[in-house]
Formats: structure tokens, sequence, C-alpha cells
RNA sequence: CGGGAAGUAGCGCAGCUUGGUAGCGCGCAGCGUUCGGGACGCUGAGGUCGCGGGUUCAAAUCCCGCCUUCCCGACCA
């Protein structure tokens, strides 16, 4: 390609509104121009670069034994609200009503693959299947930023797996994850694999692959001794024990009218010096057995439901008159047939601050044992930074990072909803699929190796992912025409070369 | 959806406080010079000052409403 053919429009300042490195660059670099808030054209050279990342990924999915597909996508309405999801992602979902009926863009494909899955597959000895599908999907981000960071329209590679049995779709997937692995070695990406959980998608084991970054959205927690690393939704950390020591503080009830919540009572007794983290906060759940829990955690923690809860909701104080809104406290809770469930560092030996399960009412002096007891002992907050690791209980460190990708093992979930996703057994009888699925960004990986590769002077692509891989400066062709003959002929012979 | 900022030429910005018919740099076009390491000079084109309304003899500038974009947060398979 002759640069003096080629599109390539730079510009020497970026536009005020482009933010993260990527998106200046990007910009500057003739790759991409915006079209509204989210969405993006891909110039020659944009599209050369999202091309070679294809290509590194379905040649990993071809080895892996997938195979390419194409879907719709315009779905039926229908399909998303047979899996129920018209509802559970009906924010980012956008619709489309035409006069032959109402249409959803798709933002992910589990609907429909499912649905061709189910139509076509019927018998244990077409198992396992892998199928994947490189396309535009949408979605209509609240706030699309960064660029092609996130985006309301973007490219995304989505593979699905289907499978007999629970132990062949952890094979599939470990095959999956290996791939992955691959992939972002092939971009030159410092990735990192953490167990996540799974949000809307549903499913039980999974990994984000997270590549660090300062635009990322997201932090994981990891761990440098043992390379534990999770998600914060994930993370967990460690019980480490307390030196025992005895509290001798009285037990006192305190008047303290319209004062639920934590910051309203350390308002009320900011004289007496008291802080949030002593305060316990309490808060009530529906744990997987559906049984109800209070659970217990210092004031200034973040509270991160165990996996499998339901949270507690407004209309539920309803049925349990003991729970008063705003005072609930561990003290005489018990006895109600209530579960107390508690933050390992509810252990430390300390006088706590908490509601007294009346209106209007604390109490100060609380200490474990004496005054109130704990069922389990669990890691019940949001990890922080220097947090016990879960498996070796060195300090957790976290990372912020932006998700490249995401492999969920989904199991029965989605074959539950959708009617057919069943196959014929060898014992002739019918069972359902194991699924899993695997997803990359395709466009946000652009900005992702952007974001690690450049420096002041511009972008830097690796090898694999780089637009063009040699550029061929001529010096003065109209002045020799010796130069001119043998850049022309030069460039023939790259082009056969391919 | 909450908080903040910004919309003036393709891009970056000034002008607005104190109303008087819009300017700078880069880019673009023409001509000339220069040219074996990101050239220079002259000339020129290009603007509904985000949109609508109001005040005024007169609005980019003052007032009201709206729209769009970006940042922080909420949300995020």
């Amino acid at each position: 390609m002759r640069m003096s053919k080629l599109l390539l429009p730079t510009l020497r300042e970026a536009p005020a509104d482009a933010e993260a490195a990527s998106h200046r660059l990007l910009l500057r670099a003739g790759f991409i121009r915006r079209l509204t808030s989210g969405v993006y054209s891909f110039l020659p050279l944009g599209l050369k670069v999202l091309s070679n990342i294809e290509n590194i990924i379905r040649q990993e999915m071809d080895k892996a034994g997938a195979e390419e597909i194409l879907l719709p996508a315009l779905h039926p309405l229908e399909i998303w609200q047979q899996s129920g999801r018209a509802q559970t992602m009906k924010d980012v979902l956008m619709k489309v009503e035409t006069t032959s009926g109402s249409f959803v863009l798709g933002p992910t494909h589990e609907e429909v693959i499912t649905a061709i899955v189910g139509a076509e597959v019927n018998s244990y000895k077409e198992l396992p299947l892998n199928l994947y599908q490189i396309q535009t999907k949408f979605r209509d981000e609240p706030r699309a930023r960064f660029g092609l960071m996130r985006t309301k329209e973007f490219i995304m590679k989505d593979a699905y797996s289907f499978d007999a049995s629970q132990e062949e779709m952890g094979s599939s997937y470990q095959t999956m994850y290996d791939a992955y692995c691959k992939i972002f070695e092939r971009c030159d990406l410092s990735y990192q694999p953490v167990e996540a959980d799974a949000g809307a998608i549903g499913g039980k084991v999974n990994h984000e692959f997270m590549v660090p970054s300062q635009i990322g959205e997201d932090h994981f927690a990891s761990c440098a001794n043992c390379r534990y690393s999770a998600n914060l939704e994930a993370a967990t950390k460690a019980d480490i024990g307390f030196e025992s020591k005895s509290i001798d503080q009285e037990l006192k009830e305190h008047f303290t009218p319209d004062r639920p919540g934590i910051d309203l009572v350390v308002e009320h007794f900011k004289e007496q010096g008291l802080v949030a983290k002593d305060m316990l906060k309490c808060f009530v759940f529906f744990d997987s057995n559906n049984k109800i829990n209070v659970g217990l955690v210092p004031g200034d923690r973040q509270v991160r439901l165990p996996k499998g809860s339901r949270g507690f909701e407004e209309k539920d104080f309803l049925d349990y008159p003991d729970l008063v809104k705003g005072y609930i406290g561990p003290k005489g809770l018990n006895t109600k047939d209530i579960k107390v469930v508690a933050d390992y560092s509810v252990k430390e030996p300390k006088a706590w601050v908490s509601g007294a399960n009346k209106k209007n009412y604390h109490y100060s002096g609380l200490v474990l044992g004496r005054d109130f007891s704990v069922e389990n002992w669990d890691s019940l907050t949001v990890v922080e930074q220097g947090d016990p690791c879960p498996r070796c209980s060195s300090p957790l460190v976290l990372v912020r990072s932006v998700e490249a990708g995401h492999t969920f093992q989904l199991g029965l979930t989605y074959s539950k909803l959708i009617p057919g996703a069943s196959f014929t057994d060898a014992q002739g009888k019918e069972q359902l699929y194991w699924m899993g699925c695997y997803g990359i960004g395709v466009t946000r990986l652009i900005a992702i190796i952007a974001e690690e590769h450049h420096d002041d002077k511009g972008l830097i692509w690796p090898k694999e992912i780089a637009p063009y891989a040699i550029h061929i400066i001529s010096l003065n062709p109209h002045k020799s025409s010796e130069v001119n003959l043998f850049l022309n002929n030069f460039i023939k012979i790259y082009l056969q070369l391919g």
C-alpha cells in the first residue's frame, strides 16, 4: 500500500474530550473516528489492527476445536423474555420496534445459540460441541467512555460450549482457558486470570482475564506470595487470629432517636469519640438455603454477600417484625430463629456499638461471647488493600485493571430456561446440556493493547497486531529513475509474498 | 440517574467579566522558494459562535429553556 493512497487522517492535537492514552493515540494516528458517544468508525489502519486481532483469536479458537459461526444481531424479543433477561438486562438492551414486531439488538448470544443447538443437536454423539462467533454486539451503556474501551456498539468474540456432563464441561472450560492465555500472550498483554463473580450471566466457576491499566474500571485482589487473584466481587480474606483479651466494658443502652445507619450513630456519639470501625454493621440476607441470616462486619467495611445469597429488601421487613430497620443488632437475635454470621474481623476483642433491635435505641459495650454470639464465621467484606490472602494470609494488593475476557461455566442455567436445550444420552434418556461461554471484547482489546503499548511519541504495536510490518521510505524517487524503479519492484515483490 | 466541566473554522484555543457584525496556532488550497532527516514565504478558502426563545437600536457576549459531549460516581455478560 502506498501511503499516498492511504486514508490516514492524522491529528497534530488530540480532541479535547479524549482522555485515555489509547483513545487519544488511536484518534491522532487516524485509526478510528467517533460517530457519536460510544460509536466508532474504523479507518483503514484501525481495521487492519482489528483484523489482526480477530485472526489471532480465530487461529486459537480453531486450534482449540471450536467452529466459527455467524449469528443474527437482530433477535426477536420473545427469546429474551423466555430466558428472563429481557428483565434482568433491560437497562442495556437496545430495542427495535417495527411494524413487523419487537426486536432486540443482541447484546450477547446465549439465547440464540441455545435455541439453534437445542433444535439441531439431539444426541450425545454430537457432543462436545464448541461454537464461536466474532461480531458486533450492542449494549446501551449508560456511560460510554475511554474511546474503544467501553462503547455501545462493539465487536466481541463469544464461544459457547455444550457438553454431556459436568466433568466434560470442565474439560471444555480448561481448553478454552488455555486458548485465552495464548491469545493474550500473542497480544503481548500482561494479563492476569482472576477468579470472578458470575454476575447477571449466572453459573458457578468463572474467570475474568484482567489487564492492569491506569484507566481500568475494575480492581482485582492479588497475592504476590501465592498468586491468588480474584475480582472484588469474588475475593475473600483469611481468618487471622486475634489474641484473646478480656473486655470489661459495661453494656449500656442509649436513646438514639432518628439515628438509623452507621453514619448517623457516629455523628450522635462523636463527642465520645466513636468511629465507624467500632460499630457493627448489621445486614440481613437469605442464604443459599433461603434461611434468614444477620451478618456482622465492622462499620467501616463494605459488605460482600456470600455466594448464592439474596439481599434483604424493604418489603421483607414486613415478614420479620423483630428486625427493626436501622436499629438491628446482634444481641438477642439467636433466640429468634435468625442465624447470626460474622466477618472474621469481628473476632477482634473489643466493645462494639450496634443497634438494640428496638427503634431509636443502640447498645454500646457489646462484647462477643458475653452479649452476643456468632454461629458462623466467614469473609463478608469487600476486600481492601492489605487484607490477608485467603490461601496464605499474605497481604493482598488491589490492582486497577480492565476486563479483556471472561470465561464462564454456565452449567445448566440456560439449558433449563430455553426449551429443547437437551440431548439423548447413551441410555436413551433426555439430558440438559452442560454449557460454558467465553467472551473476549475484540474492539476493547485494541484499546487495551494501545494502553499497554505506547510511549510519549505514539503507538508501538506488537508485531502480530501492527497494521503494516514494514514501511519503506524511498529517498527522492522523482530525482532518480533508478530509485523509482527499484521501489516499484520492491512493492511488487512484497505484495506477491503477502 | 446524581455531582462537575465544556460546546466559537477540520483540530487546539482566545474573545464573553465591561454587548457594537469574530480572531490566533496548526491543518487545508494556490503560487513561489527550498528539499538526502518532520521546510519557508506570500495569497486564499473555510464559522447558522450547539439549538430555541427573551432583553436591547444592537447579542458569541446578558437572561430563560433545551440539546450534545467529556470527567467522577451509580451501573456494567
